[in-house]
DNA sequence: CTGACTTTGACTTTCTCTGACTTTCGTTCT
DNA sequence: AGAACGAAAGTCAGAGAAAGTCAAAGTCAG
């Protein structure tokens, strides 16, 4: 078994023995596991991504850790499946169209959807180039979808 | 537990119970907590600055002390001192500050503190060069501040 | 063979803790 | 009153503890 997958399933692990918290200590568990502590950021960016449903915060320094959340799937799988739908890039009239669309369901309240949109709006990325306005509302967006469906 | 966290946690113990203020002895604290007296001060210098809400006094020589008075505002006054604080540019370590100490004095809620610290994650940001990265942090995070005092 | 995914380790950045040294203030002694 | 002393608090730089980054090398399916 890869070095990665071995990684990846003790989080999950974790997650489900802490219902869906789990907190490490990167250089304890790549030693416990037998890697190198940069494996375990390779695991987290590439298995437990805010698309995949997880949220992970971090500190370094002293008593650092790693914490890793499992998003709650249930009415928020209305909510990951927006999220799910949004690729690489988002235009300002797209995103706007789903803040409506969501509010109309009550999937969200209406100060949410205001700070969803002034955050998606025209004058934060001002003098920055299309193309990349659009990623970063992209990943804008799809963070700030992810942390309202958060436990 | 770290050290700074178990006297950051003492000393918010103490302002709850003394509403708001907390009058200390350095040296007296540092012993009872088993830390080096200026522990306390890095502690103070880190987590109650007067971003975060704090009002610092203290007295050298005998019968000094150390005096941690939180200020409490009303919401959108607490809200339009913190959008009137940030620059041009602003780092997520501060704008980490800034929203968990909103939250704290319940200016905003979690959900509302989730969301903020979502949007200015260093995940949207990746890959943007640094000084590109905190203009658009600042301007993120006032607008959306600014949403949220929105009647 | 090629391209995508993995693994590794050197280097960087951030945060915490400590102790030596400095400054300030009240008290006591001339 | 002024000098001297002791009792605080303040400052700062260095050491240490974690996590983050990145590029080079390895692996493997198609």
């Amino acid at each position: 078994m890869r070095m990665s997958d071995l990684v990846a399933q003790h989080i999950l692990a974790m997650l489900d023995e802490q219902n869906g918290n789990a907190e490490i200590r990167r250089n304890e568990l790549a030693n416990d596991l037998g890697c190198v502590p940069s494996q375990i950021n390779y695991v987290i960016t590439s298995r437990f991504t805010p698309e995949q449903g997880y949220i992970v915060e971090s500190r370094r320094g002293g008593g650092g850790y790693i914490r890793i959340t499992r998003v709650n799937m249930d009415k928020s799988s209305a909510v990951m499946h927006i999220v799910n739908s949004i690729g690489d890039t988002l235009d300002k009239a797209t995103a706007e169209i789903m803040i409506k669309n969501m509010y109309s369901q009550s999937i969200i309240d209406l100060p949410t959807a205001r700070l969803l949109a002034s955050a998606l709006s025209e004058r934060v990325f001002k003098e920055i180039p299309q193309n990349i306005k659009d990623i970063l509302r992209a990943r804008l967006f799809k963070n700030m979808l992810l942390s309202i469906i958060q436990n």
